[in-house]
DNA sequence: ATGACGATTTACT
DNA sequence: GTAAATCGTCATA
């Protein structure tokens, strides 16, 4: 097997985060090791974050610090950042440059590099959450398990040989149908800006961090959000 | 210089 | 369901 066709028109980041955040969807994120070991996932799992006027959003009020920067740079550009003193998280930079929005890639479906990401992911610890499905399913566990950190924050994924997106070999992406939609994870504190739609998933994907919206009790399980009936 | 907080994950009750 | 882990970042002084 090759390596799947590498995503280089940057005009394919350009432009709104929310319609980036449902583009990436079904490709895939690559990471070129050291070693030459290829390690990679499909994206199953984003969120928008529109910048200067999302409240949720880092860059929020054009907030430009040496940790933002990256965020004001070109689209294709990578962001990622360390947060609650042990987890680091990737987003992809979109919108145009000096205008921060970005998409935080959420969880994906691991297809390369399995046991390389186990190890990152459990290192020398019993493999008892190992499963595939517990490898990537989450912003910071895909960090973790790409060995994605600080030193990416700021790389261009165009041109980058070390990490960059690319397209399944088959073409395959999810069809309109097949993506649900939902509030952030973790952005309470965002106001109005905390209820907005902006998490995008495929929808019934084993990978995806949270599976479904928080059932309201008492009510029929409508299962994910946004998903169309069948 | 200092203090509060976090786009999370894990373990535990 | 709740809480701990753990420190860079940012606003304030």
């Amino acid at each position: 097997m090759s390596d799947p066709p590498r995503i280089t028109d940057r005009d394919f980041f350009t432009g709104d985060a929310a319609r980036l955040a449902r583009g990436l969807l079904g490709r895939v994120l690559v990471r070129r090791l050291e070693t030459g070991e290829t390690l990679a996932g499909v994206i199953v799992e984003t969120e928008a974050y529109l910048g200067a006027r999302d409240a949720a959003s880092h860059a929020f009020g054009n907030r430009r610090t040496a940790r933002t920067e990256p965020m004001f740079a070109q689209p294709g550009t990578a962001y990622v950042y360390f947060t609650y003193g042990m987890h680091h998280c990737m987003n992809v930079v979109c919108g145009q440059l000096g205008v921060p929005a970005a998409v935080l890639i959420r969880a994906l479906r691991p297809i390369a590099g399995i046991e390389r990401m186990r190890c990152n992911r459990f290192h020398d610890r019993g493999g008892a959450g190992a499963r595939d499905a517990n490898l990537c399913s989450g912003p910071a566990k895909l960090c973790a398990a790409l060995n994605i950190d600080k030193r990416f924050s700021g790389v261009d994924l165009v041109v980058s040989d070390e990490l960059w997106l690319a397209e399944l070999a088959d073409g395959w992406s999810p069809k309109p149908a097949a993506i649900a939609s939902g509030p952030r994870i973790g952005v309470e504190y965002a106001g109005e800006w905390a209820a907005k739609p902006l998490r995008f998933w495929v929808s019934g994907d084993a990978n995806v961090s949270r599976p479904r919206a928080p059932r309201p009790r008492g009510k029929v399980d409508a299962g994910d959000s946004d998903q169309k009936p069948v």
